[in-house]
DNA sequence: CAACGTACCGGAGACCCCTCCGCTTAGCAA
DNA sequence: TTGCTAAGCGGAGGGGTCTCCGGTACGTTG
């Protein structure tokens, strides 16, 4: 999680690509489905500058929730300070799953990232963070060791399939979450 | 996985919708990824008439592989009289990931399936023959009592979104296979 | 303060998806 | 055979994604 790849230093730039940024706030945070178009033309710039500022789609919402994502990140050490590895696990899972069904577009990017198409700035992080929690519950005997972080980020992107807007959404996430922490068990 | 959706009852349109097939079993069984445009010149009808025949991009591909799909779907029975439950849902898996990794487009199908969106003449049988199968796992308390068929189709479509050209594919679905029906049992 | 190089703009254009609806024609009925 | 009629055709059109490149103006340098 570096800072934002090449900032531009020109100051037209900037303000254009916080404009962007801006629109792009209301726009995808609410609907979730916004055409690009309709974003550069509200931001005010031609579909040419917001594709040079952010060349996907991805690239755009995962800029919108950097922070939030960097939070979720630092939890996963934060819970294994609190919890026993197993119940840290089980709970980072909860959060993400959690943040996920909020932010709408998250599921999407995050689908995209485990794809591995993605620059790997954001699929790094998130494989570290899933390796640390691996890690101590491989150290203390609740889990399998070996496991592979990118495995088990595949697993969870399974998540992000589950529409939100279906009746029992959330009961669906959390049983799902409980078969794949009971497949990761020793 | 009943006949074909509403056959057209006139010669010319049936024309039609086999060219469109024949072409599309060419170009999409080998590319994977080829526009509907280019087929409907490629077959000679117009691309409304494309569209008529096969609603969504993937009504054509799943009606190309209907054979192949019924296939994999008897084999949850068949594989219950040679094996125990949990070995024939393993086999099971193992088959229906080995295939989607043969057949390109398929996986992107299955994964718009589950999502629920599509015709539910593909997603029912599917949910059916895993229902079998857990069931016979429960029955002998080999497996989870209870569990949701839908659960374990939407952890099984992770398979699709391993890319088939990386290497370790074929590694990383049995792995990944393997944490599944770990979550399963009993 | 002028002038210049280049970082950046922006939209035309190529391509795609999908819909809608006026036209064509297959197949039936008289 | 000759209508007739609705099943079926097909492409124009609206909207979207993404690329490419001639033009613009920012910031620096003399």
């Amino acid at each position: 999680m570096t800072p934002p790849p090449a900032k531009p230093t020109r100051r037209d730039a900037l303000d254009n690509r916080e404009r962007i940024l801006t629109v792009a706030r209301q726009t995808l945070g609410t609907s979730g489905s916004a055409s690009l178009s309709a974003i550069a033309r509200q931001a005010g710039v031609g579909i040419g500058t917001l594709y040079r500022h952010f060349p996907t789609r991805e690239a755009l919402v995962l800029e919108l929730y950097r922070h939030d994502i960097q939070y979720l990140m630092d939890r996963a050490p934060a819970l294994l300070t609190e919890h026993e590895p197993l119940v840290a696990l089980r709970r980072w899972f909860d959060e993400v799953a959690h943040y996920g069904r909020l932010k709408f577009g998250v599921s999407e990017v995050i689908h995209a990232a485990t794809n591995g198409g993605l620059d790997d700035e954001y699929y790094e992080p998130f494989v570290h963070a899933i390796g640390v929690l691996l890690d101590a519950g491989a150290a203390d005997g609740s889990l399998k060791s070996g496991l592979d972080p990118e495995d088990v980020l595949l697993q969870l992107s399974v998540l992000w399939r589950i529409d939100p807007a279906r009746d029992g959404a959330e009961e669906r996430a959390a049983r799902i979450l409980a078969l794949i922490v009971d497949g990761l068990k020793a």
